[in-house]
RNA sequence: CGGGGCGUGGCGCAGUCCGGCUAGCGCGCUUGCAUGGGGUGCAAGAGGUCGGAGGUUCAAAUCCUCUCGCCCCGACCA
């Protein structure tokens, strides 16, 4: 365990990020190239993230299955445009047992061919609609440049897939649960995200329609953190997913799927991090509160003890998730850097001073030295500590929104654009040609992310880079 | 696929050109003592078939041949 200072994030924010990442003890490097391995701190923090998803799947009328790893390869066939975007990303399996498979086995990319094939085995009638599934797990997508949580072959998610009678009520269901993903990036994960649709080719293989929240990170690329995406009757044409309406005719349905991946966790670190560190945000922060004694003499011990001992009782007996760090081979100083690296929000100092006055001294992780220190009194500390959290919560959410919304422009002409999207985000005019769509990527490196889906104008204008109508307003972003 | 670079304790490196005692250094790790309000100091330890195979030699981390792996740049792909 190294612990030797970061790269500060305007050095190189990218070494910034790797760095930190296994410094503290999130993640690490597998021995096969392109897998992660998650640490126990960092599986910790995604288990807060999941919660919090879960119980919204939940609320939303969703239950969940599980499916298998290995999908036969001739299911990746039936449909034309995911067979085309999956299959240079394929791992597949050839042998088992000693002995070459007959048919191929893929293990996942995504699910929807394997669900669809159920489906079309469990639906028969429109009684049976809708179909609301969601699966936890992980995939595999063949990468050759990776990062952390951001890029890597195998990575963990939830993916809904949900089959409807009607297009209207897909198409619902692909917007409910975009909510659902921004409703839990902004409150939990305190990451102001942008709902928007995807372009063509931007768009999943397969998918009638996409859509994604977008968040900015600190060096202003964008982070599609979520997506939802409306099937039409493709993948039930593919699968012969079918029921008989009321009428006792036969029809296909609508199907939708929508993911969040351990990506997220990779977002969080980019969005609130700084340089000593990680931030977290107390709602899914795996601690919440670590607590650092400090002494001199066995004297001094004793009663300090005594007085961390009973403050991280009050803590955890409101609920808190609190750590006392007692080790005695490392130096207060020490502890502090220790635990601003892992990003707990709060940190409580109690050395003989604060004995001697029946106090605390609190320390914030998101407002640096003494400015971000105050003095409780022991005996509120417990009943204090809950609003001070969602106080450090609210501002982190609000930080990043103000950085985000001062690195997003207008731009005046096309020239304007190259700059902007240079150091954060272009709104602009677009046609909607994927001519234009693609000028901009071969100059720029930046694509478009989504095309918002409030905040539209009223009024068409002219496409930033054509000049010609264009009815809507675009984010161009370089992404991860 | 083309060009360049690197493999030496857990991590980062020196030593290789010009072969020679027991292969060093920093960080980390273990133990002890002191220290303790912002990365503490001192001391004693543990830990290495020098990427692998073969060869030259009295003697190889060092020279020769083959081989494996990784990184960077370019090409290709999205």
């Amino acid at each position: 365990m190294t612990e030797d200072k970061l790269p500060t994030r305007k050095e190189n924010f990218s070494e910034w990020y790797n760095q930190l990442v296994v410094k503290s003890e999130l993640a690490d490097y597998a021995p096969v190239r392109g897998c992660m391995v998650v640490r126990p701190y960092g599986w910790t923090l995604w288990e807060n993230m999941t919660g919090g998803l879960d119980r919204r799947f939940k609320e939303t009328g969703h239950t969940n299955a599980a499916f298998p790893m290995l999908i036969p390869l001739s299911f990746f066939e039936k449909e034309k445009e995911h067979v085309e975007g999956f299959s240079p990303q394929l791992a597949v399996v050839t042998h088992g047992g000693g002995e070459k498979l007959e048919e191929p086995l893929v293990v996942r990319p995504t699910s929807e061919t394997i669900i669809g094939y159920m489906y079309a085995r469990w639906i028969k009638s429109y009684r049976d609609l809708p179909v609301l599934i969601n699966q936890w797990g992980s995939v595999l997508r063949w990468e050759i440049r990776t990062k952390l949580f951001i890029r890597t072959a195998e990575f963990y998610w939830q993916e809904g897939h949900t089959a409807h009678s009607t297009e209207q009520e897909a198409r619902e269901e692909t917007l409910r649960m975009l909510d659902v993903y921004a409703d839990f990036a902004i409150n939990d994960a305190a990451i102001p995200v942008i709902k928007g649709e995807k372009s063509e080719t931007e768009k999943f293989a397969g998918a009638v329609q996409s859509t994604s929240i977008e968040a900015m990170m600190q060096d202003t690329r964008a982070l599609q953190s979520g997506t939802s995406h409306f099937f039409g009757q493709n993948f039930a044409k593919a699968f012969e997913i079918q029921y008989l309406d009321p009428s006792n005719t036969l029809q296909y349905c609508w199907t939708t799927s929508w993911g969040l991946s351990s990506r997220m966790v990779g977002a969080v670190i980019m969005t609130h991090g700084d340089d000593q560190g990680l931030i977290l945000p107390p709602k899914i922060a795996p601690l919440q509160v670590v607590i650092v004694p400090i002494y001199k003499n066995d004297t001094e011990k004793s009663s300090v003890l005594e007085s961390t001992n009973s403050v991280f009782k009050d803590l955890k007996d409101s609920g808190i998730r609190v750590k006392l760090d007692d080790r005695e081979e490392v130096t207060p100083g020490f502890k502090y850097n220790y635990w601003e690296l892992r990003g707990v929000p709060v940190r409580i100092e109690i050395g003989p001073k604060d004995v001697e006055q029946q106090s605390v001294t609190v320390a914030r992780r998101d407002v640096p030295g003494k400015s971000g220190k105050s003095s409780f009194t022991k005996a509120e500390v417990a009943a204090k500590m809950h609003p001070f959290l969602l106080e450090i919560q609210d501002a982190l959410l609000a930080r990043a929104t103000a950085f985000r919304d001062e690195h997003i422009h207008e731009p005046a002409s096309y020239d304007d654009l190259k700059n902007i999207v240079q150091d954060g985000w272009a709104f602009a005019y677009w046609c909607g040609s994927t001519t234009c769509e693609t000028k901009v990527k071969e100059e720029t490196k930046a694509t478009t992310r989504c095309i918002p889906l409030e905040g539209q104008p009223k009024v068409a204008g002219k496409c930033v880079v054509c000049g010609n109508k264009a009815e809507k307003k675009v984010y161009f972003a370089r992404a991860y």
